[in-house]
DNA sequence: CGTCCCGCTTACGTCAACGTCAAGGCATAA
DNA sequence: TTATGCCTTGACGTTGACGTAAGCGGGACG
């Protein structure tokens, strides 16, 4: 099925996009507005080539990382066209390095705010664990949070 | 002056959060407003307790891990009523571990998109370097950009 | 044949997180 | 005294990223 997907002359409806990637047509139309897709046409209808799917992977994962839909147009710009406007990309150089330093940063924030997080979970745990023990997890829940989990990442390795 | 800001009797005005933070009043009164901070008052005006400037810390860095005032004040919450309702604390140890599965899955895509962003300014480096030398970036920029990385963490340096 | 279900477009609504006035209080400086 | 400056509380405006509803066209099904 993963095969199923790499081939490249394999097409895409709005809504198996949008399924897969647990997002809206709207949302896909929206994108196509503001010129971060540009699907084919059959008809009215649009028709996602498999490069668009990957576009669109890249769109989503910048927006979980905090970039504009805006910024996100400027990466993608960057990889369509090699050329031209050599002005502006000096700009954009500028921009993306600044991108960077704050993704950094952001990255540390992470790490403290898990950091954290587990602290205060191990401080709730050893509460509940003195106060009402009834209520800790089971370990049928853990088992239930980590197929939650695999479940998360079942996109990412459709993706690669 | 690490020290003078370490004393717990030491308080602030919502200015000096302001700038040391660079936030604005509006988004410090917002903050109150949605019930992340309770500064006391002296007649009218907000006085900020060495507590609160933590708290204040702790909002900030949520934001920019992507949290929304809601969460952050959630977790907030839970960090000063150590006790009381346990079951609620139970639906808390539930949302924090889902919070740090989100956290972890945001530092790979975080990950992934500084690789991106390296490769393409490495792409927009080489072809600068090709067409328009004369726009790329020199040493004295490059010592700019150090220069305003560290003031970026000249408030992390004093938070901790 | 009617009626779902998709899909399309156009247009207005919404929500978070503030920004931006407006109108005024209190204090210090000229 | 007036002026300057920081603080206050509303109230309304803004921006980004969509949601939602209205209205139409086209296959498929019963």
């Amino acid at each position: 099925m993963a095969l199923e997907l790499r081939r490249p002359e394999r097409t895409f409806t709005i809504r198996q996009l949008c399924t897969e990637f647990k997002a809206t047509p709207r949302a896909l139309r929206f994108y196509e507005d503001k010129g971060l897709l540009t699907p084919a046409r059959d008809g009215m209808n649009r028709v996602y080539s498999y490069k668009d799917r990957a576009r669109l992977i890249l769109i989503l994962r910048g927006k979980r990382v905090g970039l504009s839909l805006q910024e996100i147009r400027e990466i993608l710009e960057l990889y369509d066209e090699g050329d031209e406007a050599a002005h502006q990309n000096a700009h954009s150089l500028k921009k993306f390095r600044e991108k960077i330093v704050v993704l950094e940063r952001q990255r540390e924030d992470i790490d403290g705010a898990i950091q954290e997080l587990n602290q205060a979970c191990e401080r709730l745990e050893k509460h509940l664990s003195e106060k009402r023990p009834d209520l800790l997890p089971k370990a049928a829940d853990y088992d239930q949070m980590l197929r939650a989990r695999l479940d998360g990442h079942a996109d990412l390795a459709l993706a690669k």
